[in-house]
DNA sequence: CCCGTTCGTGAACCACCGTTAACATCCCCG
DNA sequence: CGGGGATGTTAACGGTGGTTCACGAACGGG
């Protein structure tokens, strides 16, 4: 029961097995969802069968509980440090949040599509400290967007937030389509465009 | 077997039980997955037992067929009619567009969130179909698109439709914290500044 | 009034899947 | 060299859940 904390140092620590094992149920999990994904299935994709990742994970659950934790704290502290890098100009802080918050969507589809569709499939407590997570993510957001839209208030640059990601967070649905940097360009662009209407 | 019909004109002819039975399900899918619902579930929601459900349906993927299917439907309908009653002015068009699919969203918030996450728990033929449908209406938002953007090529385009989607359909993210009223005249905005970006 | 259709119930069946147990291997450290 | 920890394997257990079955009740029309 020594394993609370492997998960933070884990990747770091070791490049192999339990690492590979977190990618390719990632993009299991997003291609057929996490209740239709069986621990053979993972197993296979590491060329293992199923029983050994309990050599590495907890459970199943465990798995995915770990998974969403990670992209939720990623996105959290990005965004906060990235905040924090940028002076104190209010649409320059926004560009930054687009930018980051793109480069993540690109570079991680299949994380995206899993952090809102599987976390309905956790445990209640693990649940809860991934929505902490994200809620205090989007309070990122709804702080620049306060500066941005001095004249609305809280609820309403929530909803903003939430609509932005969204625009960019269809990066799953339109994977492929143009070479990266157009996509980034563009998202990027329709992204401040609806930020700032 | 004279069953392949049904579908169609069901709502119209029965407003009972088997529609019962689907708004129940939508429901319950929306909220924790089409997976993690059980049959004895969506029969309890409509004050049934589970096995009762397969005197309405052929078997619980059925149920999801015909849900998304209708769906894809609705949308493909609502867009083309509506496109088609509005004049040729495509920045007109867009804005037709743009209130259905809000307007859509807002009412559905449960079709919208199974609509783009339970796909995957379908035979091959029936996801075919919805993808079939999905892909048309999309196709009406790229020709629109279009002629609002007559320097860009349909990919991009499409990429600007998945994303404007994405925008719209966040609405299962952000329902309640707004009045109605107000949040459409958000999303309408927001929608129309990113598809002119 | 009675028969067939419709709609429902409870019990049982069966397949799937997460999980555990018991047993091999490999390899490094004393 | 020898033993123990890390890592896998196969076999088996057990629960869950979709589906079927045999049966009952309501009910409308001949």
């Amino acid at each position: 029961m020594t394993d609370t904390n492997t998960a933070l140092h884990a990747d770091a620590a070791r490049p192999s097995r339990r690492e590979q094992i977190l990618r390719a149920a990632a993009q299991l999990f997003a291609e057929r969802g996490s209740r239709a994904v069986g621990v053979d299935d993972v197993g296979a994709a590491v060329g293992v069968t199923g029983p050994a990742i309990y050599r590495h994970f907890a459970s199943k659950d465990a798995m995915l509980a770990e998974m969403l934790l990670r992209i939720s704290e990623r996105l959290l502290e990005g965004g906060t440090s990235r905040v924090a890098a940028t002076g104190d100009d209010p649409m320059a802080q926004l560009r930054t949040l687009i930018a980051f918050q793109v480069d993540f969507a690109l570079d991680n589809p299949a994380l995206i599509t899993v952090h809102d569709r599987d976390l309905g499939s956790l445990s209640a407590e693990e649940a809860a400290q991934v929505r902490r997570l994200q809620r205090r993510y989007v309070e990122v957001w709804v702080d620049v967007l306060g500066r941005v839209h001095p004249e609305s208030d809280a609820a309403t640059n929530r909803v903003r937030a939430h609509a932005v990601f969204g625009l960019v967070n269809s990066t799953p649905h339109s994977a492929g389509r143009l070479p990266r940097r157009r996509t980034a360009a563009l998202l990027a662009a329709m992204a401040e465009a609806a930020a700032t209407a």
